[in-house]
DNA sequence: AGCTAAACGAGACGGTACGTCTGGTCTTCCA
DNA sequence: TGGAAGACCAGACGTACCGTCTCGTTTAGCT
């Protein structure tokens, strides 16, 4: 990954004390503690310059408001994500689907997550900083995972890159984990995982029949 | 429908002047308007209690919180969710998809169904009260497709009332939507709404194979 | 004393169910604790109410509003004040002067005179009603004390019944005592009270000698 | 005068935004003006606010309370107070009643003062905070009258420097000007203040007999 | 080594919203 | 029809955060 945190990117440098960089990560380490104790709601500037040990011009100075930093606090958990192979599709879908789900359980990104998008329905600057930081580094997976199938011939090779499948793919295994998590509210188990790896499956062997 | 909004319901009474009806109405609609034009993040009690012309006083003796109010003011939209017989499970599952895709796209259930839940990771009464005035409303949509579908006889009979399938299933509909609409903020379009049911049959045609 | 309060009088009967005098005597009670408990400041309507077992409406059907029901409530017990015949003008005086301190002593007396008569700065009704409740009642007492000199021959007789110096005298010993106890805050004590009597008869015959 | 308002002193002051001296004037000129046009009790510190341009955050930052900003508001009023020598302790006495009275006249005094006083019933640190910025005030005159009145021979030397007839005279002069004003409600006008300087003189004269 | 310019901590600033409390008024039902 | 109960509107309360703005103080890089 290239430029880190925060996105706020600023012209090079003209003169004058260069910025903190152990600020950043204090700050941004203060943000996940203050999610993990607070929930997304009763977190403030104000609490987190203070656990960072810093002054909230700090904070202003490089993040617009609550919901960016909050964004930038939450987006390297999601950089963890990784579909190391397994071998077979059904278990790189299983691996990646409880990859998520654990990132899910954290507390931190519990409150968040769910926090931010609903910001960002009103908000294009912040839903696109939620695809650049967070959404993008799971798609990454989707597409990982398609090409190794496709690699074994376990599914057939496409013929474009993008064919509209994966992002259907996409929002099924995300959406059905998050709902899963986060709205019923229940544990995202050894059975519930191989079911909906069982259903996806059947799913797209059934679509790569249609298109014979 | 049964019993109406507010949930937080009440001792019987005995004297005293009772609560006017509607100075509810008024409020659950001026919330709904206020979501139209401020979100969920710059709705305020009084704001609400100002447009439904009502005292800030009478907002707290019946909701708790913006929380509260918001669930019950978006809740009754979920009540319009309907199943109508298409005749077939392909159109059933096409119908119930585009109508809940419907419902994300109005305004103020876009902005205020992710809020909530968000907060009711953190306030598990909230939770409780999604479940029943949200959540529940479209899970019984789930369970009345399927018994069409057995009574169709597309689906072979099931064991018990709740298989477990029907979880799956409804985290996987209702999730892929969610995520569709707000997350990846992309259209829920014929196509979409096409191959996402494409998957499921298929899904559930290779589940059925496998339980033979 | 004829016409008891509330002052607030009311044309005799017409029909139906006649007011409550218990409730009367109730409120004016629970008023005198709720001054001992809270003092004037912190004193509410709603409060007194349910001390005295009452709906809020009684109270305001009989009382403007915490000004007059405390004036009132107070009123009564500057009833007390006396002027037993003590044999002498100075020990008339020191009579009227303790009893007037040990009044001010009281909790309820000593937080509602000075806020009722601040609030009649700006209220000429209950400036009027503080006079008929409260002030004539002392005032009564320094023309009973001159008359009773004048009698022992202790005064040279005057001309007529309201000389002015009946007033100056009101509002030395009033004033005197009222800014001892509440303003310097320091113990109306014998020896202050013998000074103050002693200043007072040096005074008047001063005063005396030189209208002969 | 040394030290200036607000009396709730503060750490001499390391970092930070210094408290700007022009919002004091401005939030004390404004609690006058407010005094003067809605009377104490129906000020507001969110009125007193706005008029000064100021946020409410930055009054509480600075006074309690009502009670402290207002006597804090009053209190530079009878710094005003002096006691020019006009030759005999007659005049000197005429002179200051007459100054009083004339402050008492002021709507903003006459609304705040009582007021505050009857606060102070239940409030120690009120009481004091009134003590040193209004009460001294006045109390000052005293010594002084009686200092140059001992110079010029019309009293006797007394032995120690606080006799407890300062505070006597102090209690009757204030009290009865107060009394005057507010209760009786009547003028302080030049024969009144002729009778209560004549009463005062003629019972010093008979107390200094008396201690021959 | 000194200069310069930005970043730093601290904290006051004008605001907005909070959730509560009180003041008075108005229904509704009971006695 | 008076009274208890309590809901109603209005608006002040004192607090918490917001995001901005002074302050005086580092701290780097460039002379």
């Amino acid at each position: 990954m290239c430029s880190t945190l925060p996105r706020g990117a600023r012209t090079p440098r003209t003169g004058g004390r260069p910025r903190s960089a152990r600020a950043d990560a204090a700050i941004l380490e203060a943000t996940r503690a203050a999610l993990v104790e607070l929930g997304w709601s009763k977190l403030t500037m104000g609490d987190v310059a203070t656990r960072a040990g810093v002054a909230k011009t700090t904070l202003y100075r490089r993040w617009a408001g609550k919901n960016e930093l909050v964004v930038d606090a939450v987006a390297v958990l999601f950089d963890e994500l990784e579909l190391p192979d397994r071998g077979s599709l059904a278990d790189d879908i299983e691996g990646v689907v409880r990859q998520f789900a654990a990132l899910l359980e954290r507390p931190e990104t519990k409150t968040a997550l769910m926090a931010v998008i609903a910001e960002s329905t009103r908000d294009e600057p912040l839903r696109e900083r939620i695809r650049e930081s967070i959404v993008a580094r799971q798609k990454r997976l989707v597409l990982e995972g398609r090409r190794r199938a496709q690699a074994r011939g376990e599914l057939p090779a496409s013929a474009g890159p993008a064919t509209g499948t994966d992002d259907l793919i996409f929002d099924v295994i995300a959406g059905a984990v998050v709902h899963r998590a986060l709205v019923s509210a229940e544990p995202v188990d050894a059975q519930w995982v191989r079911r909906l790896t069982a259903l996806l499956l059947g799913g797209l062997a059934a679509a790569a029949a249609d298109a014979l």
